[in-house]
DNA sequence: TATGAATGAGTTTTCATTCAT
DNA sequence: TATGAATGAAAACTCATTCAT
């Protein structure tokens, strides 16, 4: 798996070949063969690996935060969220072309399963009575990758940026109030969001 | 360019092959060479227009609506990006996988540019005197563009469905309310963002 | 023809094909099949105008001096041939790498034939009596386009060096001596040489 | 190297494809790039084979008459550049074509750099004192070697007659002494060479 | 007489996978 | 259990030549 990382870090993803991820790991095609059945099973490996990185993570913070208003948790989890992103940034960099290839759909929507279960969890508990929760943390975990995404293809650099975690704290906290506003404050103006 | 959309449509982006595409085109290969130099441009020429086609669609209603309530415009916008993907859907769909290979990223970056003027100008004309405010068009798009993409991979039939678009506007008003409101509410709860 | 020329020098023979020798000349590909036949025929031209070129220098430069001396003849006609390939130089360079090619050896046999006739004549009136006049000519023909395909091929700025041409005359007429010589200095050493 | 052989044999330098040598050779494409890089190295292999060859027959012997008179030299230099280059016939014919190609220049000037030195080693010792001994090697090499191409193209069964091994000896030997004599017989007629 | 779009066989090269040792 | 040579289908791309206009 280090050989698969490091093969994509630096030949890319068009250049992954069976023969290099053996000779990188010093390693037979023959043998490799012995452990992974085949090329695609290289990269499940480590899209697997790194879900369960981020699910680990980001799923401890969120349950000790649970329950705390939505400013805090949202921002522990991002904050977290982020620094593991940076800790596995060559992962992260080397995930991002082949994690959009079709047939590995089943892999991230399970993945995204959990993650949103967990956030729904959360919201719940710093929004008592929200709407369509499951949605809702749908819509959070989602527009934060799309960001993150934006980010670390123009802007690798500021993955790290105060500004960004602020940014997606934002925009957190702004849907979620604006979505669950209206049970708190009944006068306010429903209609047109 | 048709020929191209249906090989990937019916085949995938890893099944595009320039034989392919030709026959589908029913022309022979040589004379697809004779009008795309190499197999990339196919794609490439694809990108380009469906972000033309989408950046027109949604400019236009961005003219029409500046100065708007952001609620507004934010519908607008969405709505008619909504619109767009749904009646273009081949296309969406089929892009999906080619957009996130490496080495096409100024194509992308030159799109997003485009569609970032047009944002900020529009938030600018909402939310007058908000701070970063293309920092603030760029987690406005992207954020939509990743809860879009999301909904695409998992439930693609939502895509036309009232309560996508209700979410994004939540997302998107929410998140701007959040970051500029202070400016024009100085006494509400700054702090979190 | 010039066109052929221009792209031998520009793009070598590999890179020869009839679309750039077409577009080159400024005229369409249809055209150039209405005045070459094939591919082939483009590259024969060329040899046969540098054949005819050759021939009519060294040939005119022959009949002037038919029954000098060796010495001189062979003088002359040395500074000739090497007058006319420099001064056509771009010819000459371009039509190394063809000349090689197998298909082509009636067109070069049949200009060879030509310069022997003339060759082994000037050598029958400077050398009478000499045997096997005819064989001697084509020894002299061959070792002196030997010398100066060597010294194109690895010094070609050395071609109108003054020491090529002494080279070569003391080439041409060391073998003429030495061949014919037995016949005017009967105590000589002949056998075995 | 033999199947490469054997189709340059028969079907020319523009038919050799990697899929003939293969076949020919009784493997697979990819078997024969897992030992040839790409398609030239084939060719270029023989070139190698060829002037090893040659190299190591002319050089053996030209090792044991060093010193010896040039007529004898020259004379067994050769017999033996003939014999060897007629007992591998087919390599000899088959490498005509692609020498002459550009691009291979390094590997010919090489091969000709280590014949030079012989060559001028053996001019040295059988006519001490002669002037640019390197440029008379050259000299020497390079007509032989045209007069053998030109027999080689236009009447290759020649190759083994004694004629022309008499007439490479008297061309060599005439060329010496024509160009070194002068220094032991100061009386003769120098000038005009 | 000129044009140049269309053709498609042919070429080089790659690479996932197998299997005898 | 490891090896790595062998495989060969498949892919991108080229270019001489034709022929309808």
């Amino acid at each position: 798996m280090a050989a698969t990382l490091q093969v994509l870090v630096r030949d890319g993803y068009q250049k992954l070949t069976t023969t290099r991820v053996a000779e990188r790991a010093g390693v037979s095609v023959g043998t490799l063969y012995q452990y992974f059945p085949d090329k695609r099973s290289l990269v499940t490996a480590l899209k697997v690996h790194y879900f369960e990185l981020l699910f680990r993570e980001v799923g401890a913070v969120a349950a000790t935060k649970i329950g705390a208003p939505i400013e805090l948790v949202a921002r522990a989890m991002i904050e977290t969220l982020l620094a593991t992103k940076r800790k596995n940034l060559a992962l992260t960099l080397a995930l991002r072309e082949p994690m959009a290839e079709l047939g590995g759909e089943a892999l991230v929507r399970e993945a995204t399963g959990q993650l949103v279960a967990v956030t729904r969890a959360v919201i719940e508990a710093s929004m008592p009575g929200i709407r369509e929760s499951e949605q809702a943390a749908r819509v959070v975990i989602s527009s934060v990758e799309g960001v993150i995404a934006a980010v670390i293809q123009e802007r690798p650099q500021e993955l790290s940026s105060r500004a960004l975690a602020d940014e997606l704290v934002a925009l957190v906290v702004g849907y979620v109030k604006q979505r669950g506003g209206a049970a708190r404050h009944p006068r306010s103006q429903r209609r047109g969001d």
